[in-house]
DNA sequence: TATCTGACGATAG
DNA sequence: CCTATCGCCAGAT
């Protein structure tokens, strides 16, 4: 076994798992950091199957847009830690 | 193998 | 703020 998880999926779930409590990145962020610059697509398909297990919600877009249709949970969650969230799109995180 | 779709990103209007 | 367009990649059909 060693063949379940892709490296880059191992990746990204490490990242985001390493997120904390009231921290918000961006997928294009999460794709960088797990060293996959470019995959920020990649990350939302992953979080869309294997999101399941991780803090998705720390999650946005580079707009500090929240996940479109889930934008009621993915807005409560992230307000739960203390994050200010605004007619479903967080402060962006990136200026 | 070709084509389509999508929890993306950036730029342009 | 909105839509449109292009570039990008992975998975599904």
């Amino acid at each position: 076994m060693g063949t379940g998880a892709s490296d880059f999926e191992r990746a990204v779930a490490a990242v985001i798992d390493a997120t904390g409590p009231g921290e918000v990145v961006t997928f294009g962020e999460v794709a960088t950091e797990a060293g996959y610059p470019g995959r920020a697509r990649a990350v939302g398909a992953f979080l869309a199957h294997h999101g399941d297990g991780h803090p998705w919600w720390r999650v946005v877009t580079a707009s500090g847009r929240l996940v479109p249709g889930g934008e009621d949970e993915h807005g409560r969650r992230l307000r739960d830690e203390g994050v200010e969230v605004r007619d479903g799109h967080v402060r962006r995180p990136r200026r």
